[in-house]
DNA sequence: TATTTTTCTCAAAGCGCTTTAAAATTGTAG
DNA sequence: CTACAATTTTAAAGCGCTTTGAGAAAAATA
């Protein structure tokens, strides 16, 4: 059923039907009702194309999603993000639009986006520290929110964790543990918030007056095999790490499974502090979480980031804000000590 | 810049540059390669609704992904499945609509995307054994492919992997190991895929003369903690399973963790078969995995799928086809001969 | 009762495209 | 040079909605 023939059948013009639809005062109560009940009744929903030529506003946003990795991979974190994005959006009668594309620097999706007219906005995902995107974004004039940032944090709207920070408390806490060997296995540093985790890594060694080591330090795709690989070679060192810091869950098993392959006790001999993106499924646990860490909440950043869009395409014109989320440090039975304190 | 800027620009009708630009045959070559030519330097792209609206088509598929459990939470199960699919839908011209839902059973999703003209068609995720969703969608008339299948497998389209023979499989291997107690931590048993699982497994059980235990039987959301209790609770039983069948690699990480805490080694006291959908973070491994388990990719599933429901699509009233996707029995480091032979 | 104001309803244009039906142009014979 | 067919181009209608600018109807004021 469409609005031509609810109008015919109500015997009224589409334009009333159409206003008291949309609760547009100029239709008097009567009316209304009795438009909406016929509605109801005839199980009438518009026509969302139609909607959207009439209106120019298309009621859908997109979300561009890089492949994680070399390996075609959709990460867990972005799934989150979005189904949580996604509430909010049915929530006000949005639509979203997925692409998932294999180029992390490939900003002609966004220029189709825009001059297609499929979405009112975007969300910027995995933000590179100096990120041809921005300016794509910026020269068609479409409303987007960076899930993450940039480098330079001015002039755009952003959700951000405080990956800086956490990862120099990280540091610091395994400092005041004793530990002077400290591994960082991290993201890509291309991905700004590697490239923070690393700062506030650094950071914390030097105010703890440790000398950086390149060879206590990795950067790639958050894999599994990665963790597993890196951390067996660091532990195999003449010298090696007596704690790491790895920048996600999926990398920390890895980790895990290496330590005990080398025939050591997570916890004891070795510790481990990770980023935990509080992915419900992996369970890092409530009272004693098998892992200490960093925790952010990916789902609170999809909530957050989806309402500042949203409120962006209202008002177009609004000040950039943005928002940077606290991380907690919780300690699990994955870090004690530096078991030989006599060593430096 | 729209059709009728660019008609203007060129002095044609805008007929002649619409049929120009997709390749009708009623105009002329030197027409053609000119508004072409005209069309890409001046960024042309035509508005995707009007498109839409003019000739019926969406252009879209619908995902409509239940939240995998009480938490919440996007399974990466559905992730990965997504973002292979959308890659079909980017070949062919199609864009990608999302939409989260929190009810498994609310059918109301599907009647509102058929009748906002959103969607061409769906993929319909995480079906149950008999789901009310199927009657709401041959109702509506909007094509779809289900990803796994319902009891009764006729009368639509499916891809789906075969979850009663892996899983038979699997059992045969660890009764022919010697195990006897070999418990199954499956998925809630609405969902197909778990059903046709147990029924796989018992299968294996009676083939093998071996009763079949409820008290080695779990059924529930696929998490690590859920695979730590269960497994916790059942290896301090007074007669302990020797042999954990299990439905994904990330309820096995909870049962590693049981299994070692509770002082036992995974592959020599205790074996584990897993369900591997191949996500690549997790790296089950090449050479040796780490885990023995049945095989299947989502990613191939992902593809098929869309495959189907393009063609589909094109030819709404084509037969109903399925394809049911081999799985692997890959033997990795967690299954050994089961300890104590001489017990039944 | 006539006039103004307010309330309610409507016809028609427009959003940017496709497509039908018809017209203009070109080519081929007769 | 006309007649007819084949080729190329166009005007206009239509997809299903919103919204503008008016017109009727009802209510309020004179």
């Amino acid at each position: 059923m469409n609005l031509k023939q609810l109008s015919n059948q109500l015997q009224l013009s589409q334009t009333t039907v159409s206003r008291a639809l949309n609760d547009y005062p100029e239709v008097s109560e009567a009316t209304r009702s009795r438009v909406k009940l016929a509605a109801a009744k005839g199980g009438y929903r518009p026509d969302m194309r139609a909607i959207s030529l009439a209106t120019g506003k298309a009621k859908t946003i997109g979300h561009v999603v890089p492949m994680a990795n070399k390996d075609d991979v959709f990460s867990p974190i972005f799934a989150e993000f979005i189904a949580s994005a996604s509430q909010t959006y049915s929530q006000y009668g949005y639509e979203l639009m997925l692409t998932v594309e294999k180029s992390r620097d490939d900003a002609s999706t966004y220029r189709g986006l825009a001059a297609k007219r499929a979405v009112d906005g975007v969300i910027l995902h995995s933000p590179q520290t100096d990120d041809p995107r921005l300016a794509v974004l910026q020269e068609v004039g479409l409303p987007f929110v960076v899930h993450g940032r940039m480098l330079n944090g001015e002039g755009y709207h952003w959700v951000d964790m405080d990956n800086h920070n956490a990862f120099k408390l990280a540091t610091k806490l395994l400092l005041d543990l004793g530990h002077r060997r400290i591994a960082l296995l991290n993201g890509r540093e291309e991905m700004t918030f590697a490239w923070l985790r690393r700062a506030g890594y650094e950071e914390a060694l030097n105010d703890g007056g440790v000398a950086i080591n390149s060879e206590f330090m990795a950067a790639d795709d958050l894999t599994e095999r990665y963790g597993y690989q890196k951390a067996g070679a660091m532990l195999s060192m003449k010298v090696a790490p007596t704690a790491f810091l790895v920048s996600s869950y999926i990398v920390a098993l890895g980790v895990r499974r290496a330590i005990s392959q080398a025939g050591l006790v997570m916890g004891e001999q070795v510790s481990v502090i990770i980023h935990d993106d509080e992915l419900s499924y992996f369970d890092n646990g409530g009272v004693k979480p098998q892992f200490t860490s960093t925790r952010s909440s990916v789902r609170q950043a999809g909530y957050e980031a989806s309402k500042m869009l949203l409120e962006l395409i209202e008002n177009p014109d609004k000040e950039p804000t943005s928002v940077l989320m606290d991380t907690q440090l919780v300690i699990g039975s994955s870090t004690g000590p530096c078991p030989s304190l006599s060593e430096s």
